[in-house]
DNA sequence: CTGAATCCGGATGGATACTG
DNA sequence: CAGTATCCATCCGGATTCAG
């Protein structure tokens, strides 16, 4: 993502990609979608994630209106996150994704095992 | 993304996304989706993407078997892409979250704006 | 517990020049 | 026309450390 100029009229895909691209938003709000979560908790099931991810990623997707942050005034201080109605629309247009992703992921790989034998053996396919 | 190890059980979505995720794979692979085209239309066309990054996308397209890549033997050579029917699947995954993007895209920034006005002023929402 | 700030290595990606 | 190779600035993101 080059950083063009984006105050001014960047198609909306980019937008959308620009967020759900870093790949963590994405895990993060499917996640949510399961229901409200608190942070270190999220931080273990997402994981991989890093602290510092988690909390750049949580930011950025409340700063975009997909997600709640709402800290409950407890004596261990507690914040929870729970998706927008907005999150919860663009969660339901990345489902599908997710679901083919999950089947056609076998074909994906086959393709790419062809894909790299054939650079291998680029020459003399019959060969001995 | 993380490099981890990808190579052991990565999650499907992180596979997706890792292929969509930089951005040009998605707009290349949308605009294709509108039928075949050539190198330098498609360089023409995307806008923005540098002649590497266009080679880049498309060769990982299509070693993952989302695209074909046909070399016409002409005098001056031509080398046309098309999407393949795993790509056309993915896509029609895609252009939901396009659609949704593009409708929402206001709400977005307004929120940006909403959270960036909020963070430019913390204290004293009632002053003045 | 939740989170921000700093440091820093590695990957990303643009510009350019060259090839078939 | 359709790329590939190199160079290099930038950004991403992990680890660590500190604060509320």
């Amino acid at each position: 993502m080059p950083p063009r100029d984006l105050s001014n009229q960047p198609c909306p895909i980019r937008d959308v990609l620009d967020r759900i691209g870093d790949a963590w938003s994405l895990l993060v709000l499917l996640e949510l979608s399961n229901g409200p979560c608190r942070f270190n908790a999220l931080r273990r099931v997402v994981d991989g994630i890093s602290q510092r991810m988690l909390s750049v990623t949580l930011r950025q997707l409340e700063r975009d209106g997909l997600i709640t942050r709402t800290v409950l005034p407890l004596s261990p201080p507690q914040v929870e996150y729970a998706v927008t109605d907005l999150g919860t629309g663009l969660i339901s247009r990345l489902e599908p994704l997710r679901d083919w992703a999950t089947t056609h992921q076998p074909a994906v790989w086959e393709a790419r095992a062809r894909y790299d034998a054939r650079q291998a053996a680029p020459i003399a396919e019959g060969a001995a």
